[in-house]
DNA sequence: TTCAAATAAAACCTATTGGTTAATTAACCG
DNA sequence: CGGTTAATTAACCAATAGGTTTTATTTGAA
């Protein structure tokens, strides 16, 4: 159906894959610098592992620059994972339009 | 940091849970109900197991009525989730513009 | 050409995931 | 009560995930 989404969710699951993300919004940045605020608590070939899962999963791709790899945010994969998403948004707006709608009921029950 | 997010994607990992969640969208359904498409390919407490991560995760709720358990979307995690993507929505849309002014660039050239 | 640095790969370990079948619980109904 | 239906729980299994340490590869620089 939708492979991709798979990947690219499993991906997003783990809280040291969304940091390096995030760390990515702020500019390019090669495997050590990404890995140096993490280094207190894992490995640097953790890291590693975790910059081939969001690499394969689409996330960030990574260029050679001598014995550097750049990694930089790829939009791509993100983008489609909000757009699956985004064919829940009306859901969830409608569900708040239901809670303020159970609040004015409440708060026409208190004016009476 | 955010842990919630962590059971959410990983929820959203999977096929089977996401087909579950596009189900709910038409309305409440049991657990057999929800099972029925899936029953050629897979096991009844496969799917318990699959709405059980789903209900972890905060995307169903499961009400009690007699023998039968109904469950609807609970749309909090999946409004949770989504705004921690639109941190990186302008990021791709900066990103089309980019792609934008590139082949504006192309066309201009192919002017010339 | 040798050394050090950046990164990846290999081998390994443990916990978790996603599935199975079989047994159990809970509720209704004749 | 006894049977049937809905769903969960238990016990098990293979594969994957996330980490480790150790080894290898690639590259720039002395």
């Amino acid at each position: 159906m939708n492979p991709g989404l798979d990947q690219t969710f499993a991906a997003l699951a783990d809280p040291t894959r969304r940091a390096i993300l995030a760390r990515l919004t702020h500019g390019e940045a090669n495997v050590t610098e990404l890995a140096q605020p993490f280094l207190k608590s894992m490995s640097l070939p953790a890291i590693t592992k975790h910059l081939k899962v969001l690499e394969r999963a689409g996330l960030i791709v990574k260029t050679r620059d001598a014995q550097w790899r750049q990694c930089r945010l790829n939009p791509n994969a993100l983008k489609d994972a909000a757009e699956w998403m985004d064919q829940y948004r009306t859901y969830w707006e409608e569900s708040l339009d239901r809670l303020d709608a159970y609040l004015k009921g409440k708060a026409n029950e208190h004016k009476k």
